[in-house]
DNA sequence: GAAACGTGGCA
DNA sequence: TTGCCAAGTTT
């Protein structure tokens, strides 16, 4: 078999007959043996899943793959939450904006199509947070039906199979042709999942296992230069610093004064302790005069937090408040009950500076 | 097309 | 320690 004769008619059942034997078992997934006994994938497992795995490691997602089944077993109990709680729920995930569209998603669901998932890629696309990936993925996985899925790890194997120079993301048409010629009628959906599997245990971005692999005789990298090299991609870009304060209160009772962020934007919709605006400014101090109420502000350190395009570094600031100054625009929270809020991470980093034991278990 | 958008793990 | 990477979507 040559690389050029690599089409569906060859390439699919070499990576179905590695799948049927070497596929992950995966909470949400209806693996082969499965499948075998009758079971069938459910459309509302299958776009939470893939929802929560954008950009997001299969590990983090399990527990709250779990988490949300637990609370919301169907898309109508999700489409009737409060989307208060679904923030919660989601904290620490990521990329809140996936959680608002998932309600929103949930919502037109239930109310507009009678609980049911669109079953072809067009109605799916039409979806709150449903882009290319996810509703070919939906697709093919949740409704059998032939589209092409195109994902990091698709894009690893395909550029690895052909040696595409072209680097991301000016490649990904050639890609979607590529994974569409290869893509069978026959379980479309087990093959888009065996190419993750493929990529994510095998054909992995750092020391792929060659040797392991199904293609291993139909790879073009292999063959021409390292591997490990493809995809080609783009350099990155720095990531800039940025300062702020964040202000910690706690009164008498031991309750802390948090308040929402504005629903769209950098971590839109979740909650934050009151703090400057995160600027570029390198100009030294910050000034306690920026705190959300005249107190004894106390500097008690700070914390760094990592985002996707910019670094941030917050000086912590602490109080402890009398009588519960006035508060408009937020709310005093105890401390117990800190762990079930809407904190993204950075927030939680904080207020851990500020309050150590705010987030040890009872 | 480019930039915005989180977090944690790993080498 | 620093950078890369993970089942992308929206604007």
């Amino acid at each position: 078999m040559t690389l050029d004769t690599l089409k569906a008619a060859d390439a699919a059942p070499l990576l179905l007959d590695w799948y049927d034997r070497h596929h992950r078992d995966l909470p949400w997934r209806v693996s082969p043996p499965m499948a075998a006994r009758g079971a069938v994938a459910d459309p509302y497992h299958v776009w939470l899943s893939e929802v929560m795995l954008q950009q997001t490691t299969v590990q983090a997602v399990k527990a709250y793959f779990d988490k949300f089944l637990r609370l919301w077993p169907r898309v109508e109990d999700l489409a009737a939450a409060e989307t208060e709680e679904v923030m919660k729920a989601w904290a620490g995930l990521g990329y809140y904006a996936r959680a608002r569209n998932l309600k929103k998603c949930a919502e037109v669901v239930a109310r507009e199509h009678g609980g049911r998932f669109p079953d072809r890629e067009e109605g799916l696309k039409s979806l709150p947070g449903v882009g290319d990936y996810t509703a070919a993925a939906i697709a093919a996985i949740a409704f059998n039906r032939h589209s092409a899925v195109l994902d990091g790890n698709v894009e690893r194997v395909i550029s690895r199979l052909y040696a595409i120079e072209t680097p991301l993301p000016a490649a990904k048409p050639e890609m979607r042709r590529l994974v569409s010629e290869l893509t069978p009628l026959d379980r479309p959906g087990d093959f888009a999942q065996a190419m993750m599997d493929l990529g994510a245990t095998i054909c992995a971005p750092k020391r792929p296992a060659c040797a392991l692999c199904p293609f291993r005789g139909n790879c073009r990298a292999l063959t021409v230069a390292d591997p490990e090299t493809f995809p080609r991609k783009a350099a990155r870009k720095e990531k800039p610093l940025r300062l702020g304060a964040a202000f910690v209160a706690i009164d008498r009772s031991d309750a802390v004064y948090l308040r929402k962020r504005a629903d769209s934007g950098l971590l839109g919709g979740m909650t934050e302790v009151p703090g400057t605006d995160w600027t570029a400014r390198r100009d030294g101090e910050t000034s306690i005069e920026a705190g959300p109420f005249a107190a004894a502000w106390e500097a008690c350190g700070t914390v760094t937090h990592v985002f996707t395009h910019f670094e941030l570094r917050l000086s912590v600031y602490r109080a402890e408040v009398g009588d519960m100054a006035a508060c408009a625009e937020g709310w005093w929270e105890p401390i117990a009950s800190l762990k079930a809020q809407a904190l993204p991470t950075v927030m939680k980093k904080a207020i851990t500076q500020a309050i150590p034991h705010a987030f040890k278990a009872v």
